[in-house]
DNA sequence: AGTTAGCACTCCGGCAAGGAGAGTGCTAAC
DNA sequence: GTTAGCACTCTCCTTGCCGGAGTGCTAACT
């Protein structure tokens, strides 16, 4: 079916998706007909956009108003017609410069290239870091928080740091704590989460354990403050941008819904999911991106990787109306370099 | 001047700020005429509220409308008219609750209650956390973070933490590194960050540091760590809430200013700062504020102490139009609630 | 002298009518 | 298959008008 349109018909789709990203206004046959060089009449391309209106990619808000694209519109657009924009020279320096920037642990980083990012395209922008359950430690340390308190600090590949409380433990003296802390680390080194619980409940049950205090207690306070998951984090950049975006100054009630949206992280979780998993930079646009309270936005987002495994992804949200052609290479750009940024840490 | 009004005068004054508080539109003679019981005709009103206006407290958005508070107006309410609202218990219930979840490190408790303050006011909340040079050290530990990488961790009394990454130091054992750990952890109990950094130096001018290699290295680390100031944190909740306040829903433009303002942590800082220096609420009233950038909202503000220092402070942003006899009881319980919970830690 | 009723006046908001502009769909001719 | 022409539709802007709310002033009242 969407392939059955000939190359005009998808001519003509295209330029009034274009035209409509860079006007946000409904787009009329003559408007079509000038920016094709007068090829065809306006008469003719009526023609054509009523077949497009047919097949469902325009819309018309009302009788003598031109046509809009749909979803599906965009959808067809981005799939087949977008033609990438290549960054600018100086973009691209600066998403590096911002990078550098961002040298402090892990979260600085992303925070820094989201702004940037969110910038660049006008939009709001937002990254998720996945849950450090398939992370890989590289250190971990205990240290004195206060009374009866012990902070457990984790330190990931790739620089996340994670500190969790452990409340009510017997006060240890320093001397204990530091071997405590020097045996957990060695068991740490080079697992992930989940195996190193699985080591330590392993560690438990031989039955040295029993006899080594220092060790005895480093288990079950590893065990305890490791208990439950690790939740994942996320960060959002640039909400003021939204409002540059026409659509969203007009309608105060989609304007309430959206950041009403950024504050409730599982939204935000769900709306970057697909992206993690994926290589590919993931598009999602309007109601199809499975949020039911956000049915009228877009997400641009891709995965960012350390190493082999996805740890991430960082992405773009605003109105179906975007740049696509410009966000698309840039969101890419950025999940590149936190990919790069990664790798050497 | 302003102590020269009659009572007959700032009650009227008083009624015309409360309507105006709860119905944000300008109000007129005989709503208050009616609202004092009739002992008063609308004439009689009319006469004093031409008095007020002279003397800078009301305002006419044009000829035939009713009155609003001016800023002046509303600083004179606040001063010496209003009557605080006591807080419902379930209200100082849930505050605790949220505080009882923040169980986390500094950053979590303040962040749950500033959350909950911005939904019972239905205000923006934000906390600013002050730099944590006055604040005392637990205990500081260093970590391994990635190749010639090296994490040093601060915990401060409060439950702070607080990260820094120092790069490119030579790698060491990690023996070596649990030495020097333990030696900086010992200089740093009970001291404050410049205290730190100036016994540091102390040290390294002891002739015995350039001799032992693992002193001296310790040494030399901490200082570099430690060379620059750690910047404060701001925190904001509850954004989406100041929609609601329909000056904002009705004037994108005011929106987008302030929208871009909590973008920009340097302002906030700003704002709060009269508030942390202080032991008593702060509320700054539309120009007053000193932000050239927000010259029509309002701060509500207190600060909250560890011990006998004051550590930050936690407060209510929004249209100069707030419900103060709620909002300042509020905000007074939240601070000092966050006092209290600072205070057994 | 302070208070009040009465009244003319101002200004806003809403509503209807009318015209311009943009764009469409259809038909008939090329 | 393409196009010109034309009637039609719908929005948006302007204009004018009316009612309502509220004021300021004046003159009468207590």
């Amino acid at each position: 079916m969407a392939s059955g349109m000939d190359d005009r018909t998808t001519r003509v789709l295209r330029h009034i998706v274009e035209d409509y990203i860079a006007t946000a206004e409904p787009v009329g046959s003559r408007t079509i007909s000038k920016k094709m060089g007068l090829s065809l009449s306006p008469a003719t391309i009526r023609n054509i956009m009523a077949d497009l209106e047919e097949a469902g990619f325009l819309a018309q808000p009302h009788t003598s108003a031109g046509r809009i694209p749909t979803g599906a519109g965009f959808r067809y657009y981005i799939d087949h017609l977008l033609s990438r924009q290549v960054l600018a020279r100086s973009e691209m320096d600066q998403l590096h410069r911002a990078a550098g920037e961002g040298n402090g642990p892990g979260d600085e980083l992303v925070r820094q290239v989201s702004r940037l990012l969110s910038n660049l395209a006008h939009q709001a922008s937002v990254v998720v870091v996945s849950s450090p359950e398939q992370q890989v430690l590289r250190s971990v340390s205990l240290m004195r928080a206060g009374v009866e308190r012990i902070l457990l600090v984790t330190v990931m590949r790739g620089g996340w740091v994670q500190h969790r409380l452990i409340e009510g433990e017997p006060d240890l003296t320093g001397d204990e704590l530091e071997k405590i802390s020097a045996y957990l680390n060695e068991l740490a080194e080079g697992q992930t989460l989940p195996q190193l619980r699985a080591r330590i409940l392993a560690e438990l049950r031989k039955e040295k354990a029993r006899y080594d205090r220092v060790m005895g207690r480093a288990l079950t306070m590893g065990a305890r403050a490791l208990a439950d998951a690790a939740p994942g984090e996320v960060f959002i950049e640039g909400r003021a941008n939204i409002l540059e975006q026409p659509e969203f100054a007009e309608d105060v009630h989609r304007l309430k819904r959206i950041l009403r949206a950024f504050e409730e992280k599982s939204v935000i979780f769900r709306l970057l999911d697909r992206a993690m998993e994926s290589r590919a930079i993931q598009v999602s646009v309007g109601l199809e991106n499975t949020v039911e309270e956000l049915p009228d936005i877009s997400v641009v987002a891709s995965g960012y990787r350390q190493g082999a495994s996805s740890v991430g992804s960082i992405g773009l949200i605003g109105p179906v109306r975007m740049d696509y052609s410009r966000v698309i290479p840039l969101v890419e750009y950025a999940a590149s370099l936190l990919t790069t940024m990664f790798e050497d840490r």
